[in-house]
RNA sequence: GCGAACGUAGCUCAGUCGGUAGAGUCCCGGAUUGUGAUUCCGGUUGUCGCGGGUUCGAGCCCCGUCGUUCGCCCCA
């Protein structure tokens, strides 16, 4: 049997109606911000991503769909949205226009193992803020993911956790620092530790296993080594948040596996997501644009699992609205007649299920009941001699006989 | 890339000690020759993931493989 790749799945149309809220939504609160949506290619040339995201970080080491198109260029299938919004705004020279506020959603592509929460297609709405270089537009942004996510009903279950990476001038001692207390401490810290210190030292500050969290609470942490303005800038975040009213916890111990980040990181993340956590991540990229040869403009933006966040909606209260009308036919004249009638009432705004495969009544009225209809129009011989038909209002029970002229009012009265 | 569990009807699952496969649900029909969701009656649905091995005999035991799930890694 033909099926799907690992790690890739159908999303049939009961969960669609989810993800249309989900998007739909995101249209409405990310546009009462001013942020206004982008579409961007599902592909780049690789190198895009590896100057981006990190040429040593696993996404581009071992995770990307990589392949070579006709013409011998190396394509890869975006890992992440982030960089082809930042291309896309180098390449249309947009630092004329600051600031520059967009969202997207769409597909991701990594080659990794599937579990809760992870798949190797997954799908991601971001947005992409350019210009404003202070706290203000970070604690706008995070109010916003707030405001989006406390809309579509999730915000009891969520956390905001934000933290300050520092900047190149503050980050570079205190790394140096971070990696010899975490040679000292070698011997207590697990193998995985051990070889994350070279790579990304920050990262065994978030080690999951006791021991190693029982070793680095003595490891001096970013906070405590920020430079004067990074040092502001996340206190002036943390009292805009307060002003705003938003929740949140500082977490010193965050990290973020993209190299582009620059003082602050934010993560909401649930419970009741399994390994997989977080539900939103994001942060600041005030040098990314420059890296990209474009005039240095700062940037924040933050990206969210859609997939993590259809596992957190209860369905039961998103339901696809059921049809307003089931049109019943007996014989082949009521047939002719019921087309007809179906397309006037849809051109009249009403949707209706035109039965189309003959069948009893009984088993038209089930398929009714099935299509949720409000209304079943039922049209016999009996109905085409008398010019009318019977409509049954299928909560209530009870049914009446309604003249051929009078079914558009009767319907739009009730509906 | 590493570890573990699980693959039986469209779906959710049972299947004892190895003895030729079952329930619920869904779907279809009838009870009601023109009335749903409830009730009652009847019916259809199987490459037991796939391939090999052991055995007189394998859904069950063994090996491999593919897939799913949950962790590790990483990350939304």
């Amino acid at each position: 049997m033909m099926q799907t790749v690992r790690g890739v799945h159908d999303i049939l149309p009961d969960e669609v109606a989810i993800w249309q809220f989900l998007e739909a939504k995101a249209l409405t609160i990310f546009g009462l911000y001013g942020f206004t949506e982008i579409r961007s290619p599902l592909f780049e040339k690789t190198e895009l991503f590896a100057r981006a995201v990190g040429a040593t970080t696993d996404i581009v080491e071992k995770e990307m769909y990589t392949f070579a198109d006709r013409g011998g260029d190396s394509l890869s299938l975006r890992p992440e949205g982030t960089a082809s919004v930042v291309r896309s705004f180098v390449q249309q020279s947009l630092h004329r226009q600051l600031p520059w506020k967009v969202w997207y959603r769409g597909p991701m592509f990594r080659y990794e193992r599937p579990q809760k929460g992870r798949q190797r297609q997954f799908h991601q709405i971001g947005c992409e803020l350019f210009g404003p270089v202070g706290p203000l537009a970070d604690a706008e942004l995070m109010a916003m993911v707030m405001h989006y996510l406390g809309d579509v009903g999730l915000q009891a279950a969520l956390v905001l956790e934000i933290n300050s990476l520092g900047c190149l001038a503050c980050r570079t001692p205190y790394r140096a620092l971070l990696i010899a207390a975490l040679r000292q401490a070698a011997a207590h810290l697990c193998e995985d530790c051990n070889h994350r210190m070279e790579r990304n030292p920050l990262r065994v500050l978030d080690c999951k296993r006791e021991t190693c969290r029982a070793t680095v609470t003595a490891a001096p942490i970013m906070l405590d080594h920020l430079c004067l303005g990074c040092r502001d800038h996340f206190y002036q975040l943390k009292g805009h948040l307060e002003t705003l009213g938003v929740p949140y916890v500082v977490n010193p111990r965050m990290v973020r596996g993209l190299d582009y980040y620059n003082r602050t990181a934010f993560e909401v993340t649930s419970v009741g997501l399994g390994a997989q956590n977080a539900v939103a991540a994001g942060g600041r990229y005030d040098g990314l644009v420059e890296q990209m040869g474009g005039t240095s403009t700062p940037a924040i933006g933050f990206a969210m699992g859609m997939e993590r966040l259809v596992l957190l909606l209860d369905r039961q209260k998103i339901l696809a609205r059921g049809m307003d009308v089931y049109l019943a036919t007996l014989g082949a004249s009521a047939e002719n007649a019921g087309l007809v009638l179906a397309e006037t009432l849809r051109r009249g705004g009403i949707s209706v299920e035109l039965n189309l495969g003959g069948g009893s009544l009984k088993s038209q009225m089930k398929r009714a009941d099935r299509a949720q209809a409000r209304f079943t129009v039922m049209l016999g011989d009996t109905e085409i001699e008398k010019r009318s038909v019977i409509i049954k209002d299928m909560a209530e029970g009870v049914q009446q006989e309604v003249a051929r002229s009078e079914i558009m009012d009767y319907l739009l009265t009730r509906l």
